[in-house]
DNA sequence: CAGTTATAGTGACACGTGTTACCCGCCCGA
DNA sequence: TCGGGCGGGTAACACGTGTCACTATAACTG
């Protein structure tokens, strides 16, 4: 293996026949004037030599980065993780931002925020459950220009982005109570999906109240054998609810699924919403009402509104329409 | 805002009424002899001060950083893609590595080698569709210690983990042979799953091959009427497979749906078998025999490998065996 | 007591970059 | 002829860190 050296503004001023100044104005488009022909001789030299500047160096020079760092959210909050980060990560490279997920999602706290201000990033985007008080400060002090946070309820000291992983069971059981529903149900899977799942039937229970609907618990998890005693009971009508809220889309399947078993009909006997707009449920029939968030939409809000904080401007307008879950209706309810 | 300074460790040395090298020296605890006493003092200040030293201007001193840099991969380049972030984030935070998912996934060759090449990562994670020849030897000539690519064919000119995602379909198509099916079918979907459906059909195909098996292939989309023409079909026995690879576990869903409403029963009439693991495959009936990739396991062999390539080792042997997928035999098939 | 060795601590350099202030030659106007 | 503006280019500093070489005191060893 040789050894190369990597090179520097150095090498190219070298090769090109000028000093490593003239170099920076020509690669950085300074204001600085420069004649066109070495213009031409140093973006060849940097060419030949593949050069590429070192972030490093520049950051600590300048001071600041052009980094937006979003630590590795854990699962459940953040709707459609890998197609959000995707577009997020798009839309910044074409604002000039590098998007860089930071690896250990079990940091947190003050502890996770100090490996993260080492990296100096211009921006942070955290869910408000890491982004505590503490934690903003001291990012905040290590120069991060920009802290988003991103949950409900929004931090008093910082910006946030209102996205509320159980707003979909509040526009599901909208939905329901509008179709006349006034005996709800509602699944609460635990394990894995414990913590969103509490907050979603919360949500459920907070709209029902409003109409003075009552929500029956049902605790489960993801086996049919778990539903089987409320699928059971519900084959009696007098202990039967009139729709069910079934935490996503793979529930909800599930769910149909049983009581079709049963003999009970969907949406006849039962009204089933998910959550998530899973293919699967726009395919098998009863075909699945669902609701879900627009990711892209939400992803492009975002982006939008880092830049604008970097730019010191308030968050983009447009973030209030993207943080509302859309109802699908199918057939299922 | 108050105009807070961003602590150094020229503060941190001020306030303990020690030299900077002393506070260096105890912070990243050389071997240098340093009295227990101001060992403490040191601490104490970089604590009362929140400091977190510069990642940038570390890097840059040392000539190397602790980043693990992964461009965000394609859709379907690696499978279980969010799990497996998670899983390689925390490995790798074990391991003394940070873990950065770089945003942009459509950069790709020498331009996007020179984007990642500018954060002078320690190791870079990349398929082999963008780690061509030519953009690993400008990641090398940058200083990158490490360079392992994904994928197959491996490339000769850097290491690679053979992950395959194709591979899942080989492995169900040996157990479509090895159960007596001889006359077999594919899906193969277009639109974004094109480019790997069509690697699982050829990889359908050539395991077919070795026991001189025919493989009828039906393009389709993720929408019964794109499969309903060959449903019909194969009503009729004398043009209907014995099996069906259908290409993941949604589309084997749909399949058994479109299969049970024609009147076929699975596996009795025709045998299905998908890939993913999903979890409703388990739930709805009959059970869905299906192939996945154990992700846990392959995210820990490829951070083992990234950490032993870093320190001038081979592969961890562990490797070959975590990219082999898994069968999980269910009721179709 | 001289000489070696460990302990505790510091000064100064280099990493690669962007930018400010400066220099030099030229042309122009008075 | 002289001063001044301008195009074209450069020297030199600062960013924050890690480490090498070095000093000084104290502790042994013979």
């Amino acid at each position: 293996m040789s050894a190369v050296s990597r090179p520097t503004s150095t090498d190219v001023a070298r090769r090109a026949g000028v000093s490593r100044a003239t170099v920076s104005h020509v690669l950085n488009g300074t204001d600085h004037p420069i004649s066109e022909a070495t213009r031409q001789r140093v973006l060849a030299a940097a060419r030949d030599l593949h050069y590429a500047p070192n972030a490093s160096a520049r950051a600590l020079r300048a001071g600041r980065s052009n980094i937006v760092l979003l630590p590795m959210p854990r699962s459940g909050s953040l709707p459609g993780q890998d197609v959000f980060l995707a577009h997020l990560g798009r839309e910044l490279a074409g604002m000039g931002l590098d998007l860089l997920l930071h690896g250990d999602h079990t940091a947190s706290g003050v502890e996770g925020a100090r490996m993260w201000a080492e990296l100096r990033p211009a921006a942070v985007f955290l869910d408000t459950s890491r982004g505590t008080q503490p934690a903003v400060a001291l990012l905040r002090q290590a120069g991060v220009q920009a802290v988003l946070l991103s949950g409900v309820p929004a931090g008093p000291y910082a910006p946030s982005v209102p996205i509320d992983p159980s707003a979909v069971a509040r526009v599901a059981t909208r939905h329901l109570l509008s179709q006349g529903h006034r005996r709800l149900s509602c699944l609460v899977p635990g394990g894995e999906w414990a913590a969103l799942a509490e907050r979603r039937f919360e949500a459920v229970v907070e709209a029902a109240q409003i109409e003075n609907a009552l929500v029956e618990r049902v605790d489960c998890s993801l086996a049919v054998s778990s539903i089987a005693p409320a699928v059971a009971r519900w084959r009696n009508p007098a202990h039967r609810p009139d729709a069910v809220y079934a935490y996503n889309d793979e529930f909800a399947l599930m769910l149909i699924y049983a009581l079709r078993e049963a003999g009970l009909d969907v949406p006849r006997d039962i009204a089933v919403v998910g959550s998530g707009n899973q293919p699967l449920g726009a395919i098998l029939r009863p075909t699945l009402t669902t609701t879900h968030f627009l990711v892209p939409d939400l992803a492009h809000a975002v982006a939008s509104s880092l830049r604008r904080l970097l730019d010191g401007r308030e968050l983009d307008p447009a973030l209030a329409a993207a943080v509302q879950p859309r109802l699908i209706v199918r057939e299922s309810a």
